[in-house]
DNA sequence: GCTTTAAAAAGTAAGTT
DNA sequence: AACTTACTTTAAAAAGC
């Protein structure tokens, strides 16, 4: 019926796998690992299956974004976990994770005039400006989520903390579109 | 007091210095863009409020002053791109939309997007074309809005692209390397467009 | 504010072939 | 002219400048 494609593109979460952490000695002995304090003070780390990129700090606490689901941030931060004690280090046993932002992509299946929208959604609501960017940028406060809606129809929902957030958001914009005569 | 006092002499001192060199900005930057008074005053006034709205705070006077030239030059309907503003200025043109953006949704200064209408006389005196060929391309950009053919699109891509249609349809044709360096945009953009303007629109081009 | 990560949307740009 | 690569925008966390 209603099929909007809502995608889940990128989940970013962070959570705490020890009191501190030697990146140094990560680096060294995790295939991959990029450490350059004076460049940025995370280590990174990627890893497949399922893909995703790890930010590991000093403090213990570990950044991981690239994740296509929920579900997923926790099967990597598991594996990472068990990377870590085969190389002699110990970690939180069930560290607690904090989806801190969900990045999904959907399709209103319409071709739409951004001008009319940005008149529509109100001027003092939204952020034009095709010379820079050819997306309509809109901020929702209901979900507070960020919309970015392009001419083709296709949408960018970001700034969730759930999968719901962004379905929310997705439907906030088509019922004020349809409201507004402009689906 | 008279600490309080002197301490009022100073800030207002500051205050109009800061003015001052602010104005002299907008007057440097308007005339390399060789911008009519009627802008440096519009701009000038956008400068004045946001002072009066505390929104230099954080920001530098260059880059208050080059986003209120550039939103001025909006609400004139003569834009000028960020890149143009950029060039005059020493703010780079990333900071100078920046600032646009925050102190035109501060001072609701409610622009709509700039449109591709609006760069058609400079263009085309840049190009050497007459008012025929600006009329042409004025009513190609009308079409083209109607069709829904320029949301998402740079204005000055799908300006150049109508104009670039309009001087072969008026017997005055320019290439598009010209067309391209009047407007700031590469070839393959305005190639682009115009194939996209003239198929929906039903153009035939005859090279 | 910046630095680093990831990912999508669509337009524009730049370098190769 | 095609391809490829890359940059524009959005959000969010981390530690430090």
């Amino acid at each position: 019926m209603t099929d909007y494609n809502i995608k889940i593109e990128n989940v970013v979460a962070s959570t705490k796998l020890a009191d501190e952490f030697d990146l140094t000695k990560i680096e060294a002995e995790f295939e991959g690992a990029e450490y350059n304090k004076q460049k940025f003070p995370g280590l990174v780390y990627r890893v497949s299956e399922p893909k995703a990129a790890f930010l590991v700090f000093t403090s213990g606490k570990v950044v991981c974004t690239g994740a296509k689901n929920v579900a997923d941030v926790h099967t990597v931060i598991s594996n990472m976990a068990k990377k870590l004690n085969e190389i002699g280090i110990k970690t939180i046993k069930e560290p607690e994770i904090t989806v801190q932002n969900i990045v999904a992509s959907a399709d209103l299946h319409a071709v739409l005039n951004l001008n009319a929208i940005a008149i529509g959604l109100g001027l003092e609501n939204i952020e034009y400006e095709p010379e820079q960017f050819p997306g309509l940028v809109y901020r929702i406060d209901k979900p507070k989520v960020v919309v970015l809606i392009f001419s083709s129809g296709k949408l960018v929902v970001t700034g969730g903390k759930t999968p719901e957030n962004c379905a929310e958001g997705v439907e906030v914009v088509k019922q004020q579109l349809d409201s507004m005569g402009l689906l | 007091r008279l600490r309080k006092w002197q301490r009022r002499i100073r800030v207002s001192n500051a205050t109009e210095r800061n003015l001052a060199f602010a104005l002299s900005e907008l007057d440097r930057m308007a005339s390399a863009l060789g911008l009519p008074r009627t802008v440096r005053e519009t701009a000038a006034v956008v400068y004045r409020k946001a002072v009066d709205k505390n929104l230099i705070r954080g920001r530098s006077i260059e880059g208050v002053a080059a986003a209120a030239l550039y939103a001025a030059c909006r609400q004139c309907s003569v834009p000028r791109t960020l890149d143009e503003i950029g060039e005059v200025s020493r703010v780079s043109r990333k900071e100078i939309g920046r600032t646009y953006r925050f102190i035109s949704r501060e001072l609701s200064l409610k622009l709509m997007p700039t449109s591709p209408i609006d760069y058609v006389p400079r263009f085309c005196s840049g190009l050497n074309l007459k008012g025929e060929v600006q009329s042409k391309g004025v009513e190609i950009l009308r079409q083209a809005s109607e069709k829904e053919l320029t949301s998402g699109r740079g204005p000055t891509g799908v300006a150049a692209a109508a104009i670039y249609i309009a001087s072969i349809l008026c017997g005055e044709r320019r290439t598009q390397r010209e067309v391209a360096d009047v407007a700031g945009v590469t070839e393959v953009t305005i190639r682009n467009r115009y194939k996209e303007l003239a198929e929906e629109l039903d153009i035939e081009i005859i090279l």
